[in-house]
DNA sequence: ATGTTTGTTCCGAT
DNA sequence: CATCGGAACAAACA
């Protein structure tokens, strides 16, 4: 489930809680293979001090003090929990890091799609090296984005969803990045064109900065819950996705499977670009 | 019972 | 050979 708003939201919650605080002990699930394995993992972890939390793409890293990173990627229904008296029973739990302030972080996955690795220093990079270019990054510039789609041939909403092209947009994030610029999902990339690009980008920062200040999207299923249990409302909030009319001409929002992904567009608001 | 789901990766087809 | 897209991964819910 979570997108860029909502990993950069659970990252910055462990930041300012976890930074500083030791790993006790870990607990791993016999069900659940830690990578690369279970073993090394455990030993990694256990004794260390966490240094700093942070957010690449889509995986949130634990920074311990001996360079290690804990990577964790939470997929469709991960969830990383920080439990207190506040928050209750977890189903699915995996993986219990319990820290030196009497409290632990828990990794739950009902599906099972998420990941828990340990990565050296050199894996670390090699994984930001990896994705493309970081949209709230003041860097990346609508030329790099225009140049990475140019490099796919398909169609604008699945190059938009390769984190090689742009990263830490999913689904939702994209469905509603493309409306906001007023591009066709079904456009092929051929026919993007640069000023294209460029109201993509502020579209994608608009609707990631919007969500990031309501704590991302919780839908109907619950499964995404910041780390104190609290939901997100950007739900409350977006700007085509899971709509029946467009909220700019009142007309019949067109909803299709892109790549077996649901993705509602205007038609109205939304025309393809004709060669 | 069948269809649906916010992500990623693998494999067959092109 | 590179790239695209469907299927698969697994579980809950309507």
């Amino acid at each position: 489930m979570p997108e860029l708003p909502e990993t950069q939201t659970i990252a910055a919650i462990l930041n300012k809680n976890l930074a500083g605080k030791n790993v006790l002990q870990v607990q791993i699930s016999k069900d659940y293979k830690a990578l690369p394995s279970t073993e090394i993992f455990i030993k990694a972890v256990t004794g260390k001090k966490i240094k700093s939390v942070k957010r690449v793409a889509k995986n949130i890293l634990l920074e311990l003090n001996n360079g290690v990173r804990i990577l964790f990627h939470l997929a469709m229904t991960g969830r990383l929990l920080l439990w207190n008296e506040k928050v209750g029973s977890e189903k699915w739990v995996k993986i219990i890091l319990h820290l030196d302030n009497g409290t632990k972080l828990t990794f739950s996955d009902m599906r099972m799609f998420g990941k828990a690795a340990v990565l050296s220093p050199k894996q670390t990079e090699e994984l930001a090296a990896r994705y493309g270019p970081e949209p709230l990054d003041k860097n990346t510039t609508p030329q790099q984005l225009f140049e990475k789609i140019k490099s796919k041939r398909t169609n604008i909403k699945n190059a938009l969803l390769d984190q090689v092209v742009i990263s830490g947009l999913g689904n939702i994030y994209a469905t509603d990045a493309l409306f906001l610029a007023k591009i066709n999902p079904l456009t092929k990339t051929s026919e993007i064109a640069p000023e294209d690009t460029s109201r993509l980008l502020d579209a994608i920062r608009e609707v990631l900065e919007e969500s990031i200040k309501f704590g991302g999207s919780t839908l109907s299923d619950k499964m995404y819950v910041d780390p104190f249990g609290k939901e997100g409302t950007y739900q409350e909030h977006f700007k085509i996705y899971s709509k029946k009319n467009c909220p700019v001409c009142d007309g019949k929002v067109n909803f299709m499977k892109i790549s077996g992904r649901g993705t509602y567009f205007c038609p109205a608001c939304q025309p393809i670009i004709s060669a």
